[in-house]
DNA sequence: ACTTTCGGGACATCCCGTTGCT
DNA sequence: AGCAACGGGATGTCCCGAAAGT
């Protein structure tokens, strides 16, 4: 075979780990989870096999960054809740905040978390003091109630961790089965919250 | 190959749906969704390889069954809760309800579709009486919050639509990622039905 | 399952042989013969899988079965041939013979012997004292050319025995890689004989 | 598993087409041409089940690729009959060229072509320019006796194009249908030259 | 460092011959 | 006698991890 018609090798190809988390991403939300592979992610990305493997060790590796990278990134946009408390209105400020996560991001992350628990949960585990993905999210959506019932606007006795929960799992759920009119869920979500809210928010409402 | 070593053949074998099925429950409770395979499936059930796609064409039309097979058993268990309408107390039903979803059927159901989406798709079209899984428990609860809303116990303002879409949401995101605690699921579901029907529940509570 | 949306069973079929080799011969026309298996010619009969080891035990004999069929059809219709000797043309008759013989009893016998000679070998040898199926043809043409001979229509020192050989093989060859334009071949075949007897025919041609 | 055990990966393997080729080719002399499948042919290799497909896709592309190449070979040793004419005697350069088809190459072509001309079509699909592998051989037995008709050694009126299809037929049935005898095959096709060469010869025989 | 290739294994599907039920 | 079902095996295809080559 001729070398002048096969790929450059050797070359340092720039954001190797973006590029397939990306293609990964692609994936997810194209086909189903279960038909995700190392080949199809290398594949889809238009690059070698083996890049995968140099870079990540195995597959399951790969998911678990793929995961990690992407908890991060979900955190990141969620992680400044908390310092919201105070301003805007309660509902207000968890609505923005749960429709936030209503990008491929998060459901990327629930398809992956339901499709390979076990290989996700020993990989989290390993790499970071998070002992789970949602309750990731649950603390920043519990830290910003608790903060809001310092404040007056929640009240004392409002069980605000079963509320995080409970808006938390909605998030979830409106991802993982979408409904037909994709235009409802946003709506939905804010009307939940409301609900919620209506649970626990202080006289001052 | 001596005779007398060989399974039976000819033989028909009793109830081979529930069996297969079975063993597929079994395999999504114990292992990954992503693992789940038709060789795993009859292996677990210890038939035939050949056994399954006698009996359901392919891999997928198994899968479709099963979906459905596993909807109308979680949709008879939670069908009475409208008839509830009325006794008991508000939070009380919709948390026996919830309960009797943290099954492994509704585990499992949960887990195969976030792992095959394209699997409820073929589900849904196979069946079109079952519209979606999730609008089915969904209209069980909202039906039961729309005849204690007539009788009172539940205002007259009151999204109740919200309501039973973040009760279920939160029922099957408890089964997909389970508690460090497994006691917990059941007590957090309290919490959050304790939340959303303080959020709705009439003067008379 | 009720018995009356069932195929009525133990009624016996008519012809259930001929059904299956028609089912056999549609199938080697339509598709490879590498493809042709059981399963494939007792879902063309629209017949039960079962029938067909019922009446010929294994596929192996039911292909014997089936060939030794189709080669009595063709020597019927060419058997005659040594009679016709001293009537019109030597070129007539034999190009006459050949052409009854480019239809789909032949074309089916020559596909199915070039794809499993061993398992035909082994049941003609069974069966029939007849050598080979080409010899039986061969051997039409070689008796027919000997009583022309023994008229003076054919060379005395004349290779009939070389001349049947290659007139037959034409026949097959043109079945089995068929020409673009199908008309060709059976002018093929009319020039071919022409060839053939212009080589071995006497001088009152 | 030892690692020593294991024969070497990532080594490229010299002439994999060729390798794979050839046990093709054994098998279509030793076995059935409807028994042979891509795992039979790894087998007989001895190389991995993977390889072939890693190399031609599937299966079908194998063979399209295994019938070009192995008809450019019988071509190569057969294009130069026309540059013949002139030299010897008419029988004997056809002679000669019949004979040298008689050879592994052809029958192997001819039994594969017999049992899947799904498999032809698609070569001829894959490489126009190979055109029909009958008429490759038909068209240099033609073009050489075109030379001969121009030197007068054949009969200006001569039906030189039936006797091509005549003489190449025979050598395919020959093959394709063995004499018990295997000498005979040898002396069956003189003898047929024989008889065609007297047909077209001109006077000077 | 990136690419290609290899080996072995797994999966979905299909096939054959047998056996029990009707 | 005919039908449906079963068991085991084979086939085409694909995947993963490893080990070369460039």
């Amino acid at each position: 075979m001729l070398a002048v018609l096969m790929a450059p090798r050797g070359l340092a190809i720039p954001d190797v780990h973006e590029q397939l988390f990306q293609a990964a991403e692609r994936l997810l939300l194209r086909e189903d989870a279960a038909d995700l592979s190392g080949r199809a992610v290398t594949r889809e990305a238009g690059l070698a096999v083996g890049l995968l493997h140099n870079h990540f060790g195995d597959f399951d590796s790969f998911l678990s960054a793929f995961v990690l990278d992407r908890l991060r990134r979900a955190a990141a946009s969620f992680g400044d809740l908390p310092s919201r408390a105070g301003t805007g209105t309660v509902a207000g400020n968890l609505t923005d905040a749960a429709q936030s996560l209503l990008g491929p991001d998060t459901l990327v992350l629930s398809r992956l978390v339901a499709s390979r628990p076990s290989v996700l949960a020993r990989s989290i585990h390993a790499h970071t003091a998070a002992a789970h993905p949602r309750s990731l999210l649950e603390t920043a959506v519990f830290s910003y109630l608790q903060r809001e019932q310092q404040l007056g606007r929640v009240e004392d006795d409002a069980d605000i961790e079963a509320t995080a929960v409970a808006l938390v799992a909605t998030v979830h759920q409106l991802l993982l089965m979408p409904r037909s009119d994709e235009q409802a869920a946003s709506d939905v979500l804010l009307r939940v919250t409301a609900v919620l809210v209506s649970g626990i928010a202080g006289r001052s409402r």
